[in-house]
DNA sequence: AACAGTATCAACCGCACCAAT
DNA sequence: GATTGGTGCGGTTGATACTGT
């Protein structure tokens, strides 16, 4: 037997909502509450759905309604939070006093969702796209092996793999092989090696040469042991990474803190993933060296992540974090600037700002979801 | 000024869950 | 255990505003 609708829709008035009716809803809840919508918009006088008139309510007339422009610290909360909870818009609208979940969810699908994009990064899995980079990779080795044709490069595929993000990818997955800590320093010495190899040889040296290059440090990745498995804060959370299923239906609310706010990269998926010991998409480290890039990461910014994700003493990394409060820029300390993510007032510098964090091009052969337009 | 394309967001829809019967 | 009503949730739609040509 098939649900009944919530009420005849014979009648019912839809659309937007008049502030006459906005006011006949108010002046009922307030005297009765509300509660049981099914019957309310008859003694209230409406023509409206019982649905209609909780969304209305619980949307937009409530008084503890926050309206007005999201605010820098809302805007990292929802992307700390999502990042642990996926589209839970509920759960992380609970923790955003003010904030309706459908609110969050047009913000996040309008303009979070968008930048993280821009970004390089996954909005779905909150980590680099590296679906992107398996697919210049391919192209880039396939191709190129069998005709000396650099086609990513022709395509202007190339540069859409931010190299920050792909070595703060690779060394954050470094990092989590816990028990070889002398493969971790190895790592990071054979990656300051390898950055500067090449940045000198990079215009100038064949792919193939490239991945021997990375050959060692590649070897260095994947003999990470799996078992070294840290267990999440959230030890509930149980994530197949990089699948289509909604990643977090594991969490339980209630076992999360009420202040969300600051959730460790401990908890985030790029972490899950690697905690789970699996490796989306069997990228290898190689593969970042056949991109073309500039390097431009800064070494101190890189060892810091690196550090924070080793160190348990230095607390906490986050992409939302990272946005918000960079401890290091592509600008120095000491420069003049003190542009921060926090201070940008507009959308446009907040993009401008993240950019230069995470300096990125989309080419205009790729779409907004990275789909290739051959 | 007019038009087209794009962005935004309020509102809707269908489904799922849960409690009461 | 099955049915029903109430409610919440996430995805989608469509009207409107905005922007570029």
């Amino acid at each position: 037997m098939g649900k009944v609708p919530c009420c005849d829709k014979e009648g019912l008035k839809k659309g937007p909502w008049t502030a006459e009716e906005d006011q006949k809803l108010i002046d009922y809840i307030q005297k009765h509450g509300h509660g049981r919508w099914r019957t309310l918009p008859k003694n209230a006088g409406l023509k409206r759905c019982g649905k209609s008139c909780r969304l209305r309510w619980t949307n937009y007339l409530r008084p503890d309604i926050k309206r007005g422009r999201f605010s820098f610290e809302e805007e990292e909360t929802i992307i700390q939070l999502h990042c642990v909870l996926g589209n839970k818009w509920s759960a992380i609208a609970a923790r955003l006093p003010g904030r309706t979940d459908n609110e969050i969810k047009n913000y996040w699908n309008t303009h979070i969702r968008k930048r993280l994009l821009r970004m390089g990064i996954d909005p779905v899995t909150h980590t680099p796209r590296l679906d992107l980079l398996e697919l210049t990779s391919v192209l880039n080795s396939s191709l190129y092996n069998s005709s000396q044709l650099n086609l990513p490069s022709l395509l202007g595929i190339g540069p859409i793999l931010n190299p920050n993000m792909l070595s703060l990818a690779t060394a954050l997955f470094s990092s989590q092989c816990r028990n070889t800590e002398n493969i971790t320093s190895q790592y990071l010495h054979q990656h300051q090696l390898d950055q500067n190899l090449v940045q000198n040889q990079l215009q100038s040296t064949q792919p193939a040469q490239l991945n021997t290059i990375n050959s060692s440090s590649q070897a260095n990745q994947l003999q990470c042991p799996v078992q070294e498995i840290q267990p999440c804060a959230t030890s509930n959370i149980i994530s197949t990474p990089f699948s289509s299923e909604p990643q977090f239906t594991h969490v339980k609310m209630e076992q999360l803190p009420p202040n969300l706010t600051n959730f460790s990269y401990q908890n985030s998926p790029t972490k899950l993933w690697q905690n789970n010991g699996e490796h989306p998409n069997d990228f290898s480290v190689s593969d970042y060296s056949l991109l073309k890039f500039d390097p431009v990461i800064d070494p101190q910014f890189e060892n810091q992540i690196l550090r924070s994700n080793n160190d348990e003493s230095i607390p906490n990394f986050s992409f939302g974090t990272l946005m918000s409060t960079p401890s290091t820029s592509p600008t120095p300390l000491n420069s003049s600037s003190t542009t921060t993510y926090a201070n940008c007032s507009t959308e446009d510098e907040r993009d401008s700002y993240c950019s230069n964090i995470l300096l990125y091009d989309m080419p205009n052969s790729l779409n907004a979801s990275g789909v290739l337009h051959m």
